[in-house]
This record gives structure tokens, C-alpha cells and sequence, in this order.
DNA sequence: TTAGTCATATGACATATATCATGGTTTGCG
DNA sequence: CGCAAACCATGATATATGTCATATGACTAA
């Protein structure tokens, strides 16, 4: 984990749009005044289910995992979050814990901002608290969504799904390096590691995917969306 | 569906205490002034997903399940909850539809408030609007926690798991009914009406339960407990 | 350089779970 | 009451998925 000073690149942070507009200058210095920037790269755990919540945090670039980690000690990851996304969810006005561990998955710059300013914010400003609220809430409902999706499927159909998912909703490109290895894989859509491969190969096989370590290319589009609807 | 005229059971209604008792009397008036009293009986639809949302809505006695139904019919439960409980969810600050079913499992009285008043309440009272805030949050961290226990185990621990819930979260005892079916519970847990069936029959087999129909009476808590942890 | 760890890969096999079939039982309703 | 529709139950069988073993390449630390 790295300390940034890019201060100057707030000009062009999606935030900005999303969330500060709705705050008046005095407002906004105030937020911004306790603002951190960090950089983390692949595998760095930026907070762990437990600890302590001292502050807001939002991902300004990269992409992180939302994981849990069972009794046994297997990890569960209920989501992979990009650039306009919180991470830190409703719990910061309720809980005084982390209820998910947050990690990088690749390098990922965040922003962090003093707990109080932001609750002072929220407190003086209902437009911009019903921002907070409506980003908060929607990265929760996208992990019901997604259980959701997961649960009704089998393996085949996991993996047509969450190779949707990449395609569609993170790289908006039908060729992209997996951004996560195949266990991670396993630990989002529930199946083992074995199974995750296996299923991988076989889309291989099947001419439906090319496959060449992490770098995916979608070769039948049509037909992952026909595995994904039925498998 | 019935309307209900039982206004006097305001005074011992758990929400009081809750939610509404950081308003001032001016605004609980104005939030009251617009409720409405409904009675569901088992297996009445209360809201159903995509209906607009155009109130605030809270469990006042009985039990309701919260479910989503996927691309073939077939219904999955996300949650059972009981009053004291919010059936509103962030939604109502975000989205303009109903993001999952509501349907009475059992006798349910539901009271129903205009979202106008709601928000305005929220608008001109932080205190008030960081109570719904965490009381809505926690509905929707509760079914991602269940999702997270339900998906780390297999059909045996998923059972007992549901036992536990019942007796300690439910109905604090050892003994009672079941309030869903079968077929319900293997949709609240993700397997198959059979399997359900058959595992709680081998429970009973074993020694570990009683059942008579829909009477359930755990005689080795213990074992329960230990399936839950490990199976 | 060598040993060790981790990710990927694949086969053989065990087991959990779903599916299909069939029948008894309860529940709701006209 | 009597019928239809759900619910509950159980066996036989098929299938999906997990487990265990083994191998290879890439990378890292000693």
C-alpha cells in the first residue's frame, strides 16, 4: 500500500459528477480537506471483516473483491466493485465494523475521507445524503442480484454468467484478461477450483471461448447467453 | 386482504419505540395521519416484484417471506421476516419498482404510510432518517448473510442451519410450527422439495427432531448445532 | 541453482443432489 | 360433503459436483 499526492486528477473523478456536486463549496473543502488517496496493488487486503470503521472510503480505479471467509477458513466473495462503486457500504451509519473483507484484485487507487465530515455532510445536506444512500444501497442489492443469478445455475451456467458479467459489465469488451484466478473464480460462483477450470476448458474445447492463461476472448457470444439462460 | 381499524394498538407497537419516536409530535402526526392498517392472511401476495413503489410499508405481527422468481418460475426465497422488521427496503429512496415479492407466510398486519410524508420526515429530521436508514439496511445485510451461511453448506447443514434460525431467531423456543412448506424451505435454501423432505425426515429418524406435520420439536439442540457447523 | 509455492490442468473415482415415478395425506373450496 | 389441488413421503436411478491424485510451468526465496 502506497500513499498518492495525484490530487490534481479530482477534476476528472467520476465522484465528482456522481456524489460532490451536490455539496456547496464550503461543504465540499470541508470533505475534501481529510482526503487520502492510497494505491494498493494485487492481493493487498485494504480492510478485513472486523476491523474497525474509521472512515468512508471510495475506489477511484481498479477493481476490488467484498469477500467473507467461512468457518473453515474458505473465502466467499460476494462481489467484484470498479471505479464508481462504493465500498463502503451502510454500515458506516450502523455498524462499527467491517462486515466484509475489501482486497485489490489488480493495482486500485482509493480515496479516503474522515468518517465525521461525511456524517457532518449527510447530516446538513439531504441531496447529497440521498446520493451517499442510493450508491450505498445499490452495491448491496447488486449482491443480492447476483446470489441471486448464482444460485439458480449450474456450473456451466455459473460460468457463462460471470463471463457475462466481465464482458459486459466490466471490460464492455468481448476480449479481456481475467482479472481473477480460477479459485477466485470458484469462490464467487460457489464450485471448486477443479470444476471452475474443467468448465473453462470445455468452453475452450467447445470453440465457444479461446483461452490462453488469463486472456479470454468471447468467440460465440450468442451462445454463452444461451448457457448462461439455461444451464 | 382486509383493511384493519385497530388504531388504538399504536401505543404498544414495537416501531414506536423503533422509529417514530424520534419525531416530533408535529411530524409523527403528519406520518401517522396517512397510515393505513392491512391484514394479509397466508399466502396473500403483499407487493409483488416490478409493482411501483408508492408508500412505506412495516411488518406489524405475522411473518412474510421476501423472494424473487428466476427466468423459469421457479421462486427463490431470499428472506422470512417479522415485525419489527422494515418490508420497505433502500429501495424506496432509489427505485421506483419493487425489487423483490412480498408474500404472508403466516396472518400478517402490515401498516402502510405515504412516502411523501416519509420523506419528508427524513428530509427535516437526520435523527429520524439515519433510524430507517439502519433499521432498512440491516434487512438487506441479513439476507446477504444468510446467502453467505446457506452457500458454505451442503443439504444436511443447510437444514439444520434453518432450525437454528427458527428457534433462536423466530420463535424462541424448541418447539413449533413450521410456517413454510417443505418446498418453501428447499426455496429458502436452494435445494429440492425432495431432498428437503427427506432430510427432515432422517432427522426425525435419527432421534434428533420430532415431527408431526408441520410440529417441529428439536430434542438435541446440540446435534442440530454441531450439523449446522459442519455439515 | 535449487527447492518450494501457487496456478493451471486433467483423470479416476466417490458422493451429493436432482430427477422421475408413485401413492398417501391434508387442505381449501364450491 | 366431496372433489381437486396442493403437500408430504419414499424408492430407484441418473447426473452433477466434489475429492483425491498427479503433473507441469511460472515465479520466488534461500
Amino acid at each position: 500500500m502506497k500513499t498518492s499526492n495525484e490530487i490534481s486528477s479530482c477534476k476528472t473523478c467520476v465522484y465528482r459528477k456522481l456524489l460532490f456536486d451536490s455539496l456547496t463549496d464550503e461543504e465540499y473543502l470541508m470533505v475534501n480537506k481529510s482526503r487520502k488517496e492510497f494505491i494498493y496493488s494485487r492481493g493487498e487486503i485494504i480492510r478485513k471483516e472486523g476491523d474497525s470503521i474509521d472512515s468512508f472510503i471510495y475506489l477511484r480505479s481498479g477493481l476490488i473483491k467484498l469477500y467473507k471467509t467461512d468457518k473453515n477458513g474458505k473465502d466467499h466473495i460476494l462481489s467484484l466493485n470498479k471505479s464508481g462503486d462504493f465500498i463502503s457500504l451502510l454500515s458506516i451509519f450502523s455498524n462499527s465494523e467491517y462486515k466484509y473483507s475489501i482486497a485489490a484484485v489488480e493495482e486500485t487507487k482509493i480515496c479516503v475521507i474522515d468518517l465525521n465530515s461525511l456524517r457532518q455532510a449527510v447530516d446538513t445536506n439531504s441531496k447529497f445524503a440521498l446520493r451517499v444512500l442510493n450508491r450505498m444501497s445499490r452495491v448491496s442489492d447488486d449482491i443480492i442480484e447476483s446470489q441471486f443469478e448464482i444460485r439458480q445455475r449450474q456450473v456451466k451456467g455459473r460460468i457463462a454468467y460471470f463471463l457475462l458479467f466481465l464482458t459486459n459489465k466490466i471490460y464492455r469488451s468481448h476480449e479481456f484478461r481475467l482479472p481473477i484466478t480460477r479459485r477466485e473464480i470458484g469462490e464467487l460462483i460457489s464450485m471448486t477450483t477443479e470444476n471452475t477450470i474443467r468448465t473453462l476448458s470445455e468452453f475452450k474445447k467447445d470453440g465457444i471461448i479461446s483461452m490462453e492463461g488469463r486472456t479470454i476472448n468471447i468467440l460465440d457470444y450468442e451462445r454463452i447467453k444461451g448457457i448462461s439462460n439455461t444451464g
